[in-house]
DNA sequence: AGTTTGACCCGGACGC
DNA sequence: TGCGTCCGGGTCAAAC
């Protein structure tokens, strides 16, 4: 479940296997993964060069010679697989693509995933509404507090708008608001400054360990992308229903919100309303 | 305008 | 073992 962090060691691998490649031939087999509005087909990307390697949000952006770009969202389990020599494709493999040194393979179990190839970045991003990047110097207090000011809904839901801060999935936000000792159903117009400057610092510091360990969920990467080891990312609450608050002890609890699983403490995470 | 809900997918986990 | 059912993940669109 690619977040921010899986989806950046995403980029800093395949750039480092593909930067300078030349696009000898591209097949998509499953054709739903091309948004239908699309303003290109993926094939106007052979004979051109990988040339430049981007992450917005948890979007993956890779720039080519020709002038396009090759937009893909992993959402859940898009995965990329390197390989050095020929590899027959799997059950769920829906795209291949060659270049001299490298044979890459596109899969997604669920057939979730979505790209775009595109020759104007700035007007597809539009469309998308993406809010500020985590590590945006821009993200303070005052852009949450006016973010915030006319949102009732679940703090977790908000963590989730992308278009407020993008790059949180439903790990990072359980997290996030563990180590800020906030209940994920708090009102966020009611949180105050201090509230605000703790999700922002832990927000950041979340993700740059997350980040610098490789990805949380970066385990079905390893055999193909060579990230090796370095899994021990520290979940506090994330999948751990049920077992002891590392702080406190107390079983942790989990609660549906806009349709998502949350994990959390109700002895360390306090409701704002 | 903000909030809620469902659709999109289907492998895997779970229950019987 | 086999079958049926539910779950989850991010985003978008429609309904409220």
């Amino acid at each position: 479940m690619p977040e921010l962090p899986e989806v950046e060691t995403i980029k800093n691998v395949l750039k480092e296997n593909l930067i300078n490649q030349e696009v000898l031939d591209l097949k998509l087999y499953y054709k739903p993964l091309l948004e239908g509005n699309s303003p290109y087909p993926l094939e106007a990307l052979i004979g051109a060069y990988f040339e430049s390697f981007q992450r917005r949000g948890k979007y993956l952006v890779f720039g080519f010679s020709n002038g396009l770009y090759w937009v893909v969202h992993l959402r859940m389990e898009g995965k990329f697989h390197l390989f050095d020599a020929f590899q027959e494709k799997s059950k769920h493999t829906h795209l291949i693509l060659k270049t001299p040194h490298t044979l890459v393979h596109y899969l997604d179990t669920r057939k979730f995933s979505r790209m775009a190839v595109v020759d104007d970045l700035d007007t597809y991003f539009q469309g998308k509404h993406l809010g500020l990047e985590p590590f945006d110097k821009k993200l303070d207090v005052a852009y949450l507090q006016n973010a915030f000011k006319n949102r009732t809904a679940a703090i977790k839901g908000i963590l989730l708008d992308q278009s407020i801060i993008t790059g949180i999935g439903n790990i990072y936000a359980d997290e996030i608001l563990f180590l800020s000792k906030i209940h994920p159903l708090s009102n966020p117009s009611k949180l105050n400054a201090k509230d605000l400057k703790i999700i922002i610092e832990n927000t950041q510091i979340v993700l740059k360990k997350a980040i610098e360990q490789g990805g949380t969920t970066i385990r079905s990467y390893t055999s193909s992308l060579g990230v090796t080891g370095r899994f021990q990312v520290a979940l506090n609450v994330y999948g751990r229903f049920n077992e002891p608050c590392s702080l406190c002890g107390h079983t942790l609890k989990k609660l549906k919100i806009v349709g998502r699983t949350s994990v959390y403490c109700e002895k360390c995470q306090k409701v704002r309303k």
